[in-house]
DNA sequence: GAAAGTTGATATTTATGAGTATCAACAATC
DNA sequence: GATTGTTGATACTCATAAATATCAACTTTC
């Protein structure tokens, strides 16, 4: 029954995300504050979470609480995905790109101009099928295949 | 003066090292235990410091006090260095390596078999070249161009 | 339209990671 | 050979990042 729940629909609230995730709304509130994570919004401004959100949030726990890594290297961490590999942006584009020329926090945090102006990050596979756990290494290797 | 001392020449014991970095010598032992740095040793057993491992243990102080990573995510962002295209090693190799099939830790920080075995770490430009400040996501760049 | 849930913001708590202190054994220096 | 510095190990302190609590205004739900 749960399992037949698309990954990318977002039908939880953030209450019920929290409970499911056992960790306060407070908590889900500050790492999209810190942009680990980009929930759907509704048109009033409230917050849905799909089970792929969940899996990835439960991932920034383990990054956190077991791995002991710290928010900010988390979001280092996401700003090393080869982004300008995945959405094929220019030379051109890349020499006028914040996310492109800094380290510090993931592309998904950036107002956008080039390719990227025209994606919803939310649905970006640089930010949807890519940053999870240990996969970034993998994408890593990927790219330089 | 100063100036003309060689890049990689290690000639600064850790008080002195500690000194000039304005730290405890306790504290270079410590990052030298996490992994994050290897010093030179004499044959006794003491350490001693080029001026080029002064700069990178400033770039490390620099992650840890201005840009909150903590230890853990600094280890976690040296695994991802693409050592495998640095080196060289054959896809079989790779297949054997601890180091290119996981993400906690520094390769350096492995025992070596196969292409790395005959490398002196201190010496491979995996950690002496490309591992400072900023210029990982340099090196991704590269090895994904 | 009353109750339950959500919003963002600010203030506060707490768990713990980074750094320090102390130690006896050993090495280097003059 | 006495002084100064180094080694690794264990125990301790402190700063702060992660998480929590509280708030009034706003939405959703039945």
């Amino acid at each position: 029954m749960y399992d037949s729940i698309d990954n990318a629909e977002p039908i939880f609230s953030i209450s019920v995300a929290a409970r499911l995730l056992k960790i306060s709304v407070h908590t889900l509130r500050m790492y999209e504050r810190e942009g680990l994570i980009i929930p759907f919004k509704k048109d009033s401004n409230q917050r849905l979470y799909a089970k792929a959100d969940l899996e990835r949030i439960q991932c920034i726990r383990d990054a956190i609480n077991q791995a002991k890594i710290s928010i900010n290297g988390i979001k280092t961490i996401y700003s090393l995905i080869p982004c300008w590999d995945i959405v094929k942006c220019s030379e051109e584009e890349r020499k006028d790109c914040s996310s492109f020329n800094n380290a510090q926090k993931p592309c998904w945090t950036y107002d956008h101009k080039n390719v990227c102006k025209e994606r919803n990050c939310r649905d970006c596979e640089v930010y949807s099928k890519y940053s999870q756990c240990g996969n970034i290494k993998e994408l890593i290797k990927f790219s330089t295949r």
